[in-house]
DNA sequence: GAGTGGTCTAGACCACTGT
DNA sequence: CAGTGGTCTAGACCACTCT
């Protein structure tokens, strides 16, 4: 008794709706932590059976676009989420325990990208960004300096905002500030040396070995966001990747 | 019309069968490449619906347990496959494109297990292992220096079985030869100084900054059979780490 | 043509949440 | 209590592979 006995397009249906889902949802039209429709919504709008919307949802909340309860419904992923702070950290102490890191601001300003911002960010030349530097602290002692950079169009005005909040994470502040959510990201992990810089900020020594990790944060549709070079003392602490 | 109406156990019945066909996986029922029974067969054993033993199977096949064809069936899944090769190693050139590396072995042995492998690989006290030294090239230059550690009770006589086979790859070997498949990883990296050895083969200087992957390798049950340490020149390779 | 996995529907029951 | 997502079933159709 399957309906549908004409579809022209290849691509399978819960994948369509999928689409369409997220498509709404770049759009802006529930911002994080707000609630979905149901799936019985969704289905009568759509006019599919309640299982293939919840296909199509299952693979938003594998993708960590969505989350569900039971009992309650599904709601937008959110940073500003307890269990969701540092999702993007990996940096573990020796005995295996992460802990989060606190931040000292160092410094904020606007400038003109330069030509390796633009390649990274996609953006156009000469298209004003914002360049925050902090250093991040963990038990006590500041183990990451950190560079990061964004696109003054689509954080305008982030350093005054960041002066106001003093917050301890960027991911929260891009959402509660302006409604952008980091979805996923890449980084590009090396072994550097530090520069004079780098040795000043963390107390090393010029030359010491240190870990980069140049992250490119995505939203959405893979668009991204924000780039970010961090330079670790990994002596008393390791990053954790995890392959299946 | 769902039967069932009584299940003592709060476990869902996917995730049951699930476990069953994993254990019977574990248990070397099939070997890797080998074909599983059909949906079909499942149901019928079982005596759940094929929906069920669908489901339990779609999560194999996303933990990489098994893959799957349509109209062919359900395979272990193994790392002789082609696109199975290298799918741990995670260094990329500069221009992103992931070069797989040539191997140039040059030692291996067997030894006592040292206290720091008895920890990693959870051994016994004493248990003899096996240890392999070799190089990596990529764009034929040497780029890593990668020490491996694996037991001998898991894989007996394995110097002697690398030295007739000369494999370009570990996890291929473990399968073919003793039936081993390596199903994930965990990865520790860090920032370290090239010390006199690592230097001389790899042709930096002592002190030279290299990427060190600290790797335990896990069977089924996230069992650890393997210990690996590769000790990596980035300046023209990254590793790439993918978040979600 | 028989057999495989993949999609879609329809309906039932469940656990849990809010009121 | 009604509404939510989660599980399970049953059956239909589909695309594909092998013989």
């Amino acid at each position: 008794m399957a309906k549908k006995p004409v579809r022209p397009t290849a691509r399978p249906l819960f994948a369509q709706i999928q689409e369409i889902i997220v498509e709404r949802l770049v759009a802006g039209e529930w911002r994080p932590g707000e609630p979905l429709p149901s799936e019985n919504e969704f289905a009568e709008f759509y006019n599919v059976s309640q299982g293939t919307v919840r296909k199509a949802i299952a693979q938003m909340a594998a993708d960590n676009l969505v989350v569900r309860f039971r009992g309650k419904g599904t709601f937008v992923a959110s940073h500003t989420d307890e269990r969701e702070h540092s999702h993007f950290f990996h940096l573990h102490r020796e005995d295996g325990v992460k802990e989060l890191p606190q931040t000292i601001p160092i410094s904020c300003s606007k400038q003109a990208a330069t030509p390796e911002a633009v390649a990274r960010l996609g953006l156009t030349n000469g298209t004003p960004v914002a360049v925050v530097e902090r250093l991040r602290t963990l038990d006590g002692a500041a183990r990451v300096f950190e560079t990061v950079v964004v696109s003054e169009e689509v954080f305008p005005n982030l350093c005054e905002s960041l002066r106001d909040a003093l917050p301890n994470e960027m991911y929260p502040h891009y959402e509660t500030e302006y409604g952008v959510r980091v979805v996923c990201a890449q980084e590009r992990l090396r072994a550097v040396s530090a520069d004079p810089r780098d040795a000043e900020l963390l107390d090393v020594e010029v030359g010491a070995p240190l870990l980069e990790i140049d992250r490119i944060a995505m939203t959405y549709g893979d668009t991204p966001v924000e780039w970010r070079r961090s330079r670790c003392i990994t002596s008393d602490h390791f990053y954790l990747s995890t392959l299946r």
